[in-house]
DNA sequence: CAAATTTTTGACCGGATGGACAAACGTTAG
DNA sequence: CTAACGTTTGTCCATCCGGTCAAAAATTTG
């Protein structure tokens, strides 16, 4: 399906790693259609031609950041396993999925704008991937309830309410700080948040019969 | 500050209607940058002139959807009040909240694209109107915290998280029903998720020492 | 009906933007 | 030095898009 990657040089890598950190900056805040080849350039130091020289098409920017993106976006929920504790595997992974908020907000935005725009490049990537993915985590905390290890709930929608709660601190940043204001809103806020967090699921999900 | 309303006929107003309905199908698909006036206009059945003898710029077209969205976005916010349970009150904004979330997609991700980009047309709103909204239901339920009626948490983050879950189910809409696949994905995941979320923030909410 | 007013449209304009291209520049190898 | 190769840039083009305008069509008013 994908061509072999091209050989290339050391300089025209780091030439191609400048525009990818430009153009995650500028795309994560105006989205595709609203950036422009030359607001990247401008980003990356170099001049429109240029860039063009090492990316073919806009487009081109775009779904290198992507399928980039992808990998690290759930490389969380994969390092969700069986083989510890339920309520720290699902701590740690709520801890990661924030963190991941608060260091990449620029991919998670990048993200999100696809998402909302009806994910039309990523679809069957959702529909695939990210589904199976999905299932064999979900089969996992099933097993967790059967064993009465963790309360029974809905595993789908506990991973989406987990996807929801942390990106929320990185798509809508601006609102969180804006509400928060100057005193609540500066770098404590992840730290609420990830205790807020962590009490309400661990909290809600812990079994009320035998804590142990 | 603003001006007076200008005298409009029935006609007049039943096609601002009309673009404003169009309107708000391509600003919440593509966001601003990304629709053009005759992707709007064609939508609307007219041409782009006549459209723009409607509203004479496409920034005035987006202002009034915003403008007229904040109102109805924060209805279920402004309804909590400290009269009912605490506990009644927190469910059914909940489920207002994911109720609009069903029935108004469209309008969750027009805010949630405007959140987005960084809120430039509204960050006044935010920082002001939203802020002391915020504010206001925050003293709410720290009193009910103080008066023992739900657990001590913190209230700003509560308020985020619901936020959060609910507007997923809109603007993250087609990852969810993407994940969860014809079976889950149905009309019914509403349901789940409602039922899910009440779990989630009642059960961690309730009081564990004399539940009553 | 006819004048006045409102609504609709085709044609057009200017600027922005994605992209092409050839020439210039720099670097490396023989 | 010079030929070959890789890199950079100025210039240009076609298209898209927001917005204008005058004239036509429809509607209302007298």
């Amino acid at each position: 399906m994908n061509a072999p990657a091209p050989r290339r040089t050391r300089i025209q890598q780091e030439k191609r790693e400048l525009i990818l950190e430009a153009a995650l900056e500028v795309f994560s805040m105006h989205g595709f259609r609203g950036s422009t080849i030359d607001q990247i350039a401008e980003a990356a130091g170099m001049s429109k031609p240029n860039l063009l020289y090492y990316f073919r098409r806009k487009e081109e920017i775009h779904e290198t950041l992507i399928q980039r993106l992808l990998d690290t976006w759930l490389a969380p929920l994969r390092e969700l396993d069986d083989v510890g504790d339920p309520l720290t595997e699902l701590r740690s992974y709520i801890r990661r999925k924030l963190e991941m908020a608060r260091d990449y907000p620029r991919e998670s935005r990048l993200f999100a704008n696809e998402i909302l725009q009806g994910a039309p490049r990523i679809m069957p990537l959702l529909e695939g991937e990210l589904k199976s993915l999905v299932e064999e985590k979900v089969a996992i905390i099933k097993d967790w309830m059967r064993a009465g290890k963790i309360v029974r709930t809905d595993p789908w929608h506990l991973i989406f309410s987990i996807w929801a709660t942390t990106q929320h601190y990185a798509d809508f940043d601006v609102q969180v700080r804006a509400v928060l204001g100057p005193d609540l809103g500066g770098e404590g806020r992840f730290e609420d948040a990830a205790r807020f967090l962590e009490q309400l699921f661990l909290d809600g999900l812990k079994p009320k019969a035998s804590p142990n």
